[in-house]
DNA sequence: AAATGATGTTAATGTAGATTAACATTTTTT
DNA sequence: AAAAAATGTTAATCTACATTAACATCATTT
């Protein structure tokens, strides 16, 4: 099992002593998913939090009308999850699928308690990664007030280029909140200009 | 100083010793506001976390055509900041207003690492409040894509009677993400049914 | 108690984005 | 390489909500 992706993205924000590295080994499971596969179904309780090494999920609630809403994507050195289901252990609101084959170093339910109190450091680096993706959240929820799905689409294409490269564009429109036939008229409206 | 609010709201989800209680009544301020007053300003650097003991707040962005939207209110037992100024000390996206006469307990940017070293309790405790807080915002987003101005208003209703009482309908049409004349529309067509 | 300001209502008209449906293109499977 | 499936486009029509504007009610100040 190689966790060094995730030994990576932890070094950037905290520093591990070796037997640090070894206990969280011993924490953490790797996984591959091929794409389609679904890492969470909507209505399952979440028993775990996926780190992405590489390939690309997407996180999306199913409504009364079989409408597909896509609330995030994950890709490499991204989390991957439905935090409500697995902090509270309750139905799952979403579904989390595998847009392309797909790897995770996954973190159990049952072992977090274990995995913070013997590393306090990782309780501080989920702080700050949940404080920032709360942040992310409430700037996106003022953005869908107060801008236009043109200005938002061209703002999601300069903050995230590499994701809108390799989803089909029918996401980006879930993404967005829109369809997928006004985010077309968008695109060929900004290529006229 | 009466931080006694903050200390029934901290005993529900983490204990602390006598010891912990007395550096934490050292690192926090009381601080009372008018009705009317700033707590925080639009590309002013947010230094302090508010844990409001009576009153209310309203968090909101005023956008380039000088409309505001609600993001959140905060009334007792709630925190009152814009956590993404605070936790990257750059200027502030967002306003926060007291809407009634409002004592808080202050956490300074300045005092905040050095509390979470003395009291890792605390963060746990942050952790796990800025989780739901986390959480609760994705939701909003899904009900922003996937239900009507209606659908969202009665859940808001519901979720939040009391606040409901004490804030002007114009301030749920804003936090709702509608106009207050299509909130007017919305009331007086339920009334009917 | 009159005046002022804040809040709420109603109705006409306007528009961003949804819906529908038919077709075009690209990718995957056989 | 043909067929099937997935993805993307275009255009007509529809609708939820915004905008504007005029007025009504309630709360606060003088």
């Amino acid at each position: 099992m190689n966790i060094q992706p995730l030994l990576n993205y932890i070094s950037k924000i905290v520093t591990l002593t070796d037997e640090e590295i070894t206990f969280l080994t011993s924490q953490v499971t790797y996984r591959k998913y091929l794409k389609g596969q679904y890492i969470l179904q909507q209505g399952d309780i979440n028993k775990s939090v996926c780190f992405v090494v590489s390939g690309c999920t997407k996180m999306f609630y199913v409504d009364t009308d079989g409408q597909e809403h896509i609330l995030m994507f994950a890709v490499e050195d991204w989390w991957s999850s439905d935090l409500g289901s697995f902090i509270s252990q309750t139905p799952s609101d979403f579904n989390v699928q595998c847009i392309e084959d797909t790897e995770c170093i996954v973190f159990s339910y049952n072992n977090m308690e274990e995995t913070y109190a013997h590393i306090p450091k990782l309780e501080r680096l989920f702080r700050k990664t949940i404080e920032k993706a709360f942040v992310a959240s409430q700037k996106r929820i003022v953005r869908n007030f107060s801008m236009s799905a043109k200005e938002r689409y061209l703002i999601f294409r300069d903050s995230y280029p590499e994701i809108e490269q390799r989803i089909p564009q029918y996401m980006v429109a879930s993404y967005l909140g829109i369809t997928k036939e006004f985010l077309s008229k968008i695109k060929s409206q900004i290529a006229l200009q």
